[in-house]
Order: structure tokens, then sequence, then C-alpha cells
DNA sequence: AGCTCTTATGAATCATTGA
DNA sequence: GTCAATGATTCATAAGAGC
């Protein structure tokens, strides 16, 4: 749906939502941005909603990463989480993404940056979560960690260590599948041409795994050009994305009040 | 040194410190421990301290994971961040150490905890950084790409000047290392008796080759069994250990004062 | 299909230049 | 003086082309 989100999603029920998945914009001092004085106030407005839409027992996942500004990574991310809490968001969890292929560059006073956060909160305690679905194939987990981490990430930093990976493909033996831990590594995805996506869509794909069922709906406030919903429809869920710019929607919602 | 590093430090000259980098002690409920409402005015009593010692273009290494009270992860990490900075601090980067091999485990609420927070503080935004002592192996896309460098590669910076590339050509000529990024792959080591493992040499051995040259002096103010001092020493570092427990200094420390 | 090789580009950051 | 725009730096991935 098209527009601001505070907006819209004041015509939505409570309760109906089962997972809210997004990645909103930065703070930003040039015109048309909010400044990071302002981030939290601006965000703090549109979570009251967020709260009212979600379902007791889903999840909100936030992923953002603080740029820097004047040589110093920015407080507004962290200043958020604190107001977030403070309205009775629980901070559950805080998954890492980590970007395989960052940007490149070089700069006197830090290197590549190549994760960023993804937190989880919750309304309560007893949140709904599938663990199961996020299993990892064994083989496939193990290749995917070798090529993530690249064989020479592996000799790179792991001479002392070395041994590390052999003993635990035998410790690996009879079993099939594992669970992955709250490290996510995905490269982004760079569409050769035309819009960009913001996050690869092995990212809301994971989160929509762990957090709901087929047939439960997802919201993505902030959709960009979509790859919430695009992802969601794939995996049988209902799916709202807003977006000022953009409306997705890619079934019809069935009673959504 | 044996002592609280609050005491201790007290009688150590100016900026004499190159390098500080520590896993301080969580906040604990138990007796005997900080309680997170405590924790930030416990550790910037001490933080005092470390910028008195500190070197002006020196660098303050923090590592460090909130742990989960109550179900939720706590906040005192975020707070003392925000405290660090009011204070003065540049909060300039932030490192995340991907534990390779993490604690095997399985609750109903959240997956296996793979990572812990590295930040970097600076007291100024001009500090010592030696990046090229922490290069890595490149990765081998770069032969196959080094055979023709396309055209992008070489008219992408200058499409003007045409400069640009011979420059670019001599810069990549026989490359074999690159600059890692801010994600560090490491595994946790288990010594298996008793201790429980801190951290492993590898993280106090990159920030300290990343942040000092050899005849610098570094300081661990919770060093636990002396791991940062030991891989000091090993880089040809000078190095002070300092613990409520226990003391560490494996060489005489050159005009302290 | 499968493989190799080529090419474009991605929520980046800093220093410098220009308004 | 501040603030905006431009140039320089640099790595990993996937799409696409070619065989």
């Amino acid at each position: 749906m098209a527009g601001d989100c505070l907006e819209v999603l004041r015509g939505f029920p409570e309760q109906r939502v089962d997972l809210i998945v997004t990645s909103p914009p930065y703070a930003d001092r040039r015109p048309g941005g909010i400044s990071p004085d302002e981030y939290t106030e601006w965000f703090m407005a549109r979570a009251t909603q967020f709260a009212r839409v979600l379902h007791p027992e889903g999840s909100f996942v936030l992923n953002i990463k603080e740029n820097v500004i004047n040589g110093e990574r920015s407080t507004y991310v962290i200043e958020l989480v604190l107001a977030l809490r403070k309205a009775g968001w629980l901070w559950t969890e805080e998954y890492i993404w980590h970007k395989r292929n960052s940007m490149p560059g070089r700069w006197p006073n830090r290197l590549r940056d190549a994760w960023e956060h993804c937190y989880h909160f919750t309304l309560s305690r007893r949140f709904r979560m599938y663990q199961d679905a996020v299993r990892v194939p064994i083989g496939d987990w193990a290749e995917r960690r070798m090529a993530s981490l690249s064989e020479a990430d592996m000799t790179r930093q792991s001479s002392r260590t070395g041994s590390g990976v052999a003993k635990r493909v035998a410790n690996w033996a009879g079993r099939t599948t594992v669970l992955p831990t709250n490290v996510l590594h995905f490269a982004t995805e760079s569409h050769n041409r035309g819009h960009h996506s913001a996050f690869p869509e092995a990212l809301p794909e994971f989160f929509i795994k762990l957090f709901t069922e087929p047939g439960h709906l997802v919201l993505d406030p902030f959709c960009g050009t979509g790859t919430t919903c695009v992802v969601a429809d794939r995996l049988g869920r209902d799916s709202v994305g807003i977006d000022v710019d953009k409306a997705v929607r890619l079934r019809p919602l069935p009673r959504l009040r």
C-alpha cells in the first residue's frame, strides 16, 4: 500500500499481523531524510502502530545499521532499542547479518563494514518460533559455511585451530540437519541493473520461516521494492507491504478486519 | 598486577599505554558480581583511568556480550556505550567476533549464540592504525580476475583523465592479500580444565597487530589468565595485565613513570 | 547442461573541492 | 565558516556471454 505506514496502519485491525520484518530508512541529514536527532521520535510513533497490529505472540525483526557520522558510529540505533524497550517491547535477541560481499574501500580509520543488526523484539515472553523450519542440511551447511568463510578465510584466520574443522565433521556423522546460530551469512544481492533491493531474499526468508507458519500474515512497513512480500508469497504466507513510494500486495488479503 | 584496576591504575603515568584490549566481567546478579543496574557506574569509574593512561592516539577495544536476563538481552552494554561516549570517548567502530564453534545447546526462544561485540573507542579522530599488519590471503576469485582486468575496472574511476588506468594496474599487479572486514571469524578455545575460556588468542592478536607496533605497551585491566599479555609478548609488545585474582607481567616494564 | 571467463555493482567512507 | 557534491579507494558475488 502506498503511503506513510504511520497513517496506513491506523486502518488496520488489532493483533492481525504475525510477523513484522523490515529495514527502515536510515537517519540522514540531507533534505527529505530523518535526522539522527529526531530518528527515535519518528520511529516510535510508527512502532506504536506496529505494537497495535501485531499478534501478542508475533515477532518484530528490525534490520538496521548505524552509519558513520563525523568519524563515529552514530548512536540513534541503540537509542532506538532503549526507546522500544521502554515502550514495552521485549528485546528478545539480536541476530547478526554477516554480509559476505560487502562494499570495498579503504579508509585510514576503519576496515570494510560487513555486518548489520537484526534485532528481534516481541510483545511477550511466550512467542511463536519454529526452529525446525530453519534447520540446515549438514552437508549443505558445511558447504555453505566453508563457502561463506571462503577457503581464504579458513586459512586466513585459523592457522592455529586448523584441526577444528575436521574434528567437527567427525561430530556431524549420523546427523542430517543442524540448527543455525544467530549469525547469518548472506551475500547482498546486486541486481545488475535497475532497482536494488535493500536486503537479499534470504534474510526475510530466514525470519519468515523462523517466526511464522504458512497462512500467517507478514508485514513490511518500509517495503521498498517489496522483497519481503515476494518472499512471503513464495513461502505461502500472506503479506502486506507499505512504502511511501510504492504499494505491494501480492495476494488478496483475507478478512483484514 | 593483582588488584582492582581502579586502584592499580592510579599509580600509572599518563598517556603511557598504546592499546587497551579487554573482556571485562559481565553483569551478574549473584553475590560478588556487579549487578546490571550498577554496571555502567562501576565501569565508568575505571574508564576514567583508562582515558588517563591511554596515549591520545591509542585505542581501547572492549570485548563484551549482553547476557540474557529474564528472557531479554540486557541493556547495560549499550547503556555503557552511551556513557563512554558522553564521557568523551569516540565510538569509532564496532567489530563483530563471530565464534565459529559456539556452545551447543537448544533453547525454546533463541538460536545458539555465536557472536560478541568488540567495540573500538578512541580519544581522537586521528589515531594509530596499521591495517597492512592484518592483511589476509586474497580470495580465489582474484586469479581469474587478474588474468585480464575488465574494462570497467580500468575506466570506472577516471573516465576523464585516463591516468587512473595505469595507477590501477599498478595497484593490483601481483597482489596476494586483501584487507579483512570488521567481522572476525575465530574459533573459541576451550581450555579443557577449569577456567571458562575468555577469548581466543587470535582475538587480541588481531587488535594488537591492528593498533600497535612492536615495542608499544598493551594493557588488559581485566586480564584473567593473561591471554592478552601472552599474545602481546609473542608479538614483541610490552604488556601489563591487571586482575583482582592474579598478576601478569611477562617482561620488565621499561620506565613506567 | 556444465564450465570458464567477463562484467557490473552493492544502505560505504573519507578527503578534497566548490558553493 | 558551513555544507553539499565529487573523486578515490576497493572486494565478492551473480548474471550473462561464450565454448
